[in-house]
DNA sequence: CGGTTAAATCAAAAATATTTGATCAAAAGT
DNA sequence: ACTTTTGATCAAATATTTTTGATTTAACCG
């Protein structure tokens, strides 16, 4: 059998996909998942509630956290000795489908027609 | 049998996040994600090419064509010896924003208004 | 049939990511 | 000032993913 198209070279201006990698890192974990699915329902949540809601060690949730912050999926806002994480909506929104924006929709807030 | 049901307000389990976290995981990694794009661009490529265009060696371009196809992001088709492997369009749009999804459509096919 | 090519698979090595427990720094209360 | 609380960070141990080169399987061709 013989090859019938020649292999044409790569596009001149390829996509930069290495700002998606790190975006899909952070989602690619069910933890991290969990972690912006409570944030969404709860709103804004203190680290010392969040521990408890995801059954993590604080470490570790600190960890995932600063995942999530550094692809900058979710935001931090700290009040005292307090830090309340919060999903950034705009950014997940940028990403997802809008039937996966949904799952990361307030329940109250999601639409009663369309994709949800 | 009176089944005892969970009290807690949005119980985990209710989102099974399982079956994203490896779609996500798929998609988190430039070689992989560039290996979607050209997809996308020139059809269905075989492997042979496909090692030209993304410049890898045939075993790992054969790894990373594996973890997105169990994803469910590509698909193939066997003719003789070769592999040909393109785009699973619907599986792209359903866990892709509308902006991203245009990355992943021919320059051809994208609408000259809207998102992209 | 034997020789060649395409591409999947395997196992070991290398590179990354995650978990764990300890420590640290800042704010708050006593 | 001392003590407690919150949460970030660190380093070492684990675990997972990726790379590499070799091997294998199947199809094709002369």
């Amino acid at each position: 059998m013989i090859k019938a198209l020649p292999v044409i070279a790569s596009a001149p201006g390829s996509v930069d996909f290495s700002k998606y990698e790190a975006k899909f890192k952070a989602l690619a974990d069910q933890k991290r998942l969990q972690i912006m699915y409570e944030l969404t329902q709860r709103g804004s949540v203190c680290v010392c509630d969040l521990t408890d809601v995801v059954e993590m060690t604080q470490s570790k949730l600190s960890y995932h956290l600063k995942i999530l912050l550094e692809a900058g999926l979710i935001a931090r806002e700290t009040r005292g000795t307090w830090s309340y994480y919060e999903l950034n909506h705009d950014e997940v929104n940028g990403l997802l489908s809008p039937e996966l924006c949904c799952i990361f929709r307030k329940v109250d807030d999601r639409p009663t027609t369309g994709c949800c």
